[in-house]
DNA sequence: ACCGTCTTTGAATCGCGGGTCAACTCCGGC
DNA sequence: GCCGGAGTTGACCCGCGATTCAAAGACGGT
């Protein structure tokens, strides 16, 4: 009995991880059943055996990827001693491929499927923004930690203002650069973003 | 025949326009053919006798909704006499739902739809940076502009610098507050910008 | 008034893809 | 080895919505 819970969960994520993939490669409004269950090698009914339909399927895999890369980031940060290190390693990730491992185009991709069906779907739009106000509290976390260690002054803004705000440059360059490779590299951006965090918090970057 | 031409043009027109109001209402995705015949007071079958097929007809719509938006800053960018009140202006402008008169919501509501297709779709990535392009363009002119006329120090960045990341801080910041009006309002962005933009050109804001 | 062409209609076609279901398989417990 | 239920399949149903098309209407030119 246990196993059976067990295997079923194991068959639920690894339908929404496959759902996650061709969601990235297809996008929302073209992922098909069919195309999740070829994924997963397996066949269409099975898919909603799992999952009651295609539309909750859809929307927690969405949330399911986010969750995994949010807590992929939140162990890295728990390793890394210093508040700069985690800032400086934090806005790495943040920037849609910089680094060649994690393919970080795919995270903003799906992002950006969340944002267009938040703009209708409250369910949605209450998920997008748990896991926006998730990701803003890290960069405050990091903010406050520094502050604690003595890394960052004391006496700047709000860490939470702060954490929006560079949330929102974050945002939008991200979006600069998934879309339009020639005049915002990934290089570019992240240059912008450690200065605008530097400036923001006030503290001197590490030079790369 | 002239006539003919004239009111062809003018039937297009009329669709286009009515596309834009029923993507911004229902999302791209749930766009339907007859939705769009049913807001001109038209059969469907009439839709396709002016656009070859849906997907083109959605794709002219976006950008045809953009162009409209477009004239209508420049053409009140040129009425104002001084670079700042036209940076106060086009920056209000640019924060979704502060101007009750222009629903700007819909503005941003198009623009992400633009960028979840310009992901997979080649010919929206190019028409969406051409759009792009000039809206940052316009930034960039108001900077000069104001640099030509003594309002703000010459001594700064290069203009298309600054633009783009003021306009990188507008995107980022309009996705809040089209997504989510509890944390980020729209007063509170345009305080954000407008701090922003007097920072990186290095004026004074004129008191609000 | 007549003709030919451009508009417009609305019914019909057609393929696609989500969801259903009856049958089959597999596995764990007895 | 046998039983019962969970897991899995794949064929089928069904509605939806894009597209087509033949027929009807409007309109300008003669």
């Amino acid at each position: 009995m246990v196993k059976a819970r067990q295997r079923q969960r194991d068959r639920r994520q690894e339908i929404l991880d496959a759902a996650a993939v061709v969601i990235t490669e297809r996008g929302l409004a073209d992922t098909r059943i069919q195309d999740i269950a070829q994924r997963c090698g397996v066949s269409p009914g099975l898919i909603l055996y799992y999952f009651e339909s295609k539309d909750r399927l859809l929307v927690e895999a969405l949330t399911h990827a986010n969750d995994q890369f949010y807590l992929r980031v939140a162990r890295e940060m728990r390793r890394l001693p210093s508040a700069k290190e985690r800032m400086t390693r934090i806005i790495e990730l943040s920037v849609p491929g910089l680094l060649p491992e994690y393919s970080l185009l795919d995270e903003w991709a799906l992002w950006v499927e969340i944002w267009v069906r938040a703009l209708r779907d409250p369910q949605i739009a209450k998920e997008r923004e748990a896991l926006d106000r998730r990701w803003v509290q890290s960069l405050a976390d990091i903010i406050r930690y520094g502050r604690q260690t003595g890394e960052f002054p004391t006496d700047g803004h709000d860490a939470d203002d702060l954490a929006l705000q560079l949330g929102a440059v974050i945002d939008g360059l991200a979006i600069q650069v998934l879309l339009n490779d020639t005049v915002m590299t990934p290089a570019r951006m992240q240059e912008i973003v450690t200065d605008a965090a530097t400036r923001l918090v006030g503290y001197r970057a590490a030079s790369l």
